[in-house]
DNA sequence: ATGCGGACCTGTTAGC
DNA sequence: TGCTAACAGGTCCGCA
């Protein structure tokens, strides 16, 4: 489910109710996730202080004085703040309790996220010291895209998609950038031209700037931290809508299957 | 090093 | 109406 505006729309939603807060308990009603949930987070986790609540790709870090959390919400995850706790749903997998009994909720259906400790700094863990740099960062620039993508074979769209490449963009704005800068998703990456890459890394930036300031794209359930949906997915020009015309050139919309990913594009205002 | 396909899960929807 | 199959926002891992 959430890509990275939806985890940034999450991280900004639950810091303000966590921050500096002291973990009275964890209660972990469902453990296997796509990594088991240590059996020493409850320990360690209790009695710390939350002092940062930061983001990492699509990695949400709570950062303690003894260790930090490592959250990843897969497909369906979410999070969410109770005042107080309220009998837990199906799919409530986890549960950090605060002092003053405020709690930070983890529900994830298909349980392909995950809930992991580790002490020293996060940014050595396994899962994420290869990843590439952030979008929104001055890190990813042209130069950097086009560099890393010479000699390449693999199509545009799984490149940008490769969190060792850049981190955070997912299916729906990978197709959505690769429209706006005009780009087939099929085209090898190592063919595309530097101008190019250049309407590309534009196109990513601002597509993902505006998906967080719209609080993320609504699909199905998805509720950022605050509870509140978000109001992207009006704006999407192709992510789930094949088959309809090209809001450029009215054109029909292709929609074909690229690494087990639904991928849209025109075919007219995409080369 | 690169690229590909499978794997992890459950819920919803499309199609017969 | 009911059953089954396909598909869904991610991404790691192992193999060629």
């Amino acid at each position: 489910m959430p890509e990275l505006p939806e985890v940034e729309t999450t991280r900004a939603g639950i810091a303000p109710h966590i921050l500096n807060r002291e973990v009275e308990s964890v209660v972990v009603r469902q453990s296997r996730l796509r990594w088991p949930v240590p059996a020493e987070l409850k320990a360690k986790l209790t009695g710390c202080v939350i002092q940062a609540v930061q983001r990492r790709g699509k990695y949400l870090l709570l950062t303690t004085g003894r260790g930090t959390v490592i959250i990843h919400l897969g497909m369906s995850g979410s999070l969410r703040i109770l005042g107080e706790a309220e009998a837990p749903q199906k799919h409530d997998h986890l549960d950090i309790v605060f002092k003053g009994s405020s709690l930070l909720r983890y529900t994830d259906p298909r349980r392909f996220g995950c809930v992991l400790w580790t002490q020293g700094d996060p940014r050595e863990h396994r899962l994420l010291s290869s990843l590439g740099p952030e979008p929104l960062s001055d890190e990813l620039d042209t130069k950097y895209l086009f560099t890393k993508s010479r000699r390449r074979a693999v199509p545009i769209k799984s490149f940008v998609m490769d969190s060792k490449i850049v981190v955070g963009v997912g299916n729906i704005y990978a197709n959505e950038a690769l429209y706006r800068a005009g780009i087939h998703p099929l085209q090898p990456a190592g063919k595309v031209s530097r101008l190019r890459y250049e309407k590309l890394t534009a196109a990513i930036k601002d597509v993902l700037t505006e998906a967080i300031a719209q609080g993320g794209t609504t699909l199905r359930d998805f509720v950022g931290g605050d509870g509140k949906p978000g109001y992207f997915a009006q704006k999407l020009d192709v992510y789930g809508r094949g088959g309809q015309p090209c809001n450029h050139c009215c054109g029909i919309l292709k929609e074909v299957r690229l690494a087990q990913r639904a991928t849209v594009y025109c075919a007219r205002c995409q080369r």
